[in-house]
DNA sequence: TCCGATACGGCTAAATTTAGCCCTACTTGA
DNA sequence: TCAAGTAGGGCTAAATTTAGCCGTATCGGA
């Protein structure tokens, strides 16, 4: 059983100097801690998470999830059952991350009112 | 005075659901952690900070800093003397970040060990 | 006067990430 | 037998971010 997964050839070089560095190489990607989040809440099954994240795309949902398990993040169960059946769950490695992620939502929630109208008009681009 | 700063015109909407999203959205940005370090610990100047970051071309770091201006998470003084001068400094807004940004960089140390070959193989976007 | 340093913007192309459509395969229930 | 739900990959195009080159202007020193 072999196992063909295209991957795409990054070109420039990965940064990885500073923790901080480190933490959003996992971390980035639209969705990802929304996947971690629900997993952490229970939320295991990949239709599950489909509908709890509706914005998002189910494509990108599962190419995030794989990026996740590649990272170490998160498992991914298959239970060769009748209606096949999938679930994920976080890694004791994917558990640390819970602390932080929780600092950093605080830290965004407590300023959110200072934040929503600055990110709504400014873009991350200034050109 | 008029001013005019062609700005890159968003067409997918920014996402505010969660804290860590608002926090991801002024953190985003290659260099952006690294430019806040820097005026952190003291490294004001344009130029200064060019040298601290030299990987960075300047024309990214010119365009993170202003981000950052606007995002209210540091100041631009510009001395009208002689030699023109410009300084950049964290707002008390900018401060509240540092301890985030330790709790997520200590995050990132711990598990370096775990991580770099992780991150250096697989990539953000498997497909 | 020419070189280097200060500080900055315009512009194009490359790299990377997301969006969104289509298709496969299997199973269950109507 | 058809519809719906399970899970997931291929593919193209759009959106977004970075890289990198060129040009402006001022000042100070050799």
């Amino acid at each position: 059983m072999t196992y063909l997964c295209k991957m795409y050839e990054r070109k420039l070089p990965v940064e990885l100097e500073c923790g901080l560095h480190l933490f959003m190489e996992v971390i980035n990607g639209k969705w990802k801690i929304n996947l971690i989040w629900c997993i952490y809440k229970g939320i295991k099954r990949p239709g599950e998470l489909h509908r709890q994240i509706p914005k998002a795309s189910r494509r990108l949902l599962d190419t995030q999830l794989k990026q996740l398990v590649a990272q170490g993040i998160i498992v991914k169960t298959i239970f060769e059952q009748k209606p096949l059946k999938v679930e994920y769950e976080l890694t004791a490695f994917g558990e640390t991350l819970i602390p932080v992620i929780v600092v950093t939502a605080q830290w965004g929630e407590t300023h959110r009112q200072i934040l929503e109208p600055l990110l709504q008009s400014t873009t991350t681009t200034v050109k």
